[in-house]
DNA sequence: ACAAAAGTGTTGTTCCTACACCCATGA
DNA sequence: TCATGGGTGTAGGAACAACACTTTTGT
């Protein structure tokens, strides 16, 4: 059953940069093409926007055949739509990317990828389509974001020790920070809750900590500013 | 001659959201519809985008078709496609933001527009579709952005004086600002050039800066930070 | 001389940075 | 008691904020 218009229309697809912490490494989750073009190579998940479909819901719907996971944090990114970017005809990409926690949450292998894995951010492959560039212009995204907006939460476990988040932003930002100035910075911002101490480590337990959301939204409408 | 497909396909539009500075106002190019649906209400300038065509580029033909300038710094802000946005059918918009200077450049009024205007933030009127949600948008990422890269000096023309920076400022961000702290803050960062004084003024003349675009690259190289 | 806007000196406070040190736990 | 990572004290300097003051022009 074809679809007549009177102009000719692109096709619009959704990709999703899907970033999770493990251990010190960023990783970013990738697909392994089946099927031409660029048979073999990694690509990012994405699909076509259903008729009627909002692009968020697009994004979240590819996340979750990937991952499984739901209620997930995503931000759309950008859109690409310089031509011959696929091989196939006119097709604009809305990009959005997802922070995910993979420590709480299991992932299931996607059933209709045949090939899904986490990769290293600096082990990375060669990349189909134009997905290396939509790839960097995500990290630059995140990089300049994770300073001024509270996203780095999203890829901790629901409670983190200090050292975690500390941990989180050296990785991300590519830099070392000095231990006692973070943590002076972060608690004079007041936007953790204490959640408990770690058990069972060899050292002295950490004390836990969750971000207050309510306290961050609170603090935000007195004019507060996030700033790592 | 119809265009026929397998799948159904959204339409694509370009949306430009042009900010001009004129004296101490912020103000909007927005276009008073002739047709409906919205018909008499004011919309952004926006149109298809083109088979093959770049989405920058068609920012770019819109802003000339309205403006008819051309070399305007333009920006890609957000992607809208909510079922629903426009009553015609399934319409994805790509926005776009220009910021353009009001002194230098002659806007020439559109031929195909019937009714364009330069309109105040302050004083909008109800516009078409969810164009209140896309400038509000825009305008949000103006303020967020102006502080963190030197977006500000293409608003304002090639030499200006410090006053006039300092107002942009303040017109963007809704603040006042101390003169004599500000001075010092713009001056540490080294970015302007010297470009004369200023002449027939009944006051102390100022001096004339422009913006070193060079300079300002040459110190992103070695990390330097620009922020107001 | 006066109005008007340009441009400067200075001071108290807050924030940033760097470095050294102490603490609690399991092995 | 030792290794390991958690957590704190503090001091010097840079940046910020506030306010009063001087300068240069046209009328």
């Amino acid at each position: 059953m074809p679809y007549t218009y009177k102009y000719p229309r692109p096709s619009v697809t959704v990709d999703v940069i899907i970033f999770g912490l493990k251990g010190k490494d960023l990783k970013v989750l990738l697909i392994q093409r089946s099927n031409d073009p660029f048979k073999d190579l990694w690509a990012l998940p994405g699909g076509f926007v259903d008729p009627d479909e909002e692009l968020e819901e697009a994004a979240h719907r590819e996340l979750e055949e990937e991952t499984g996971a739901k209620g997930i944090f995503v931000e759309q990114l950008y859109t690409f739509g310089k031509p011959g970017r696929d091989p196939r005809g006119h097709v604009i990409s809305v990009a959005y990317f997802a922070l995910i926690n993979l420590a709480d949450i299991k992932i299931k292998p996607a059933s209709d990828a045949k090939d899904a894995q986490w990769l290293k951010l600096t082990e990375l492959p060669k990349l189909a389509f134009d997905h290396k560039e939509i790839l960097d212009k995500a990290i630059e995204r995140l990089r300049g974001k994770v300073r001024y907006q509270p996203l780095g939460f999203e890829l901790l476990p629901e409670k983190f020790a200090f050292s975690q988040l500390q941990q989180l932003y050296e990785t991300v930002l590519g830099v070392e920070i000095n231990k006692r100035n973070f943590r002076t910075k972060i608690n004079k911002m007041k936007i953790l809750k204490e959640e408990g101490q770690q058990t069972e480590v060899a050292h002295r337990p950490a004390v836990l900590y969750s971000f207050d959301k309510d306290k961050y939204e609170e603090l935000m409408k007195s004019g507060f500013n996030f700033e790592i």
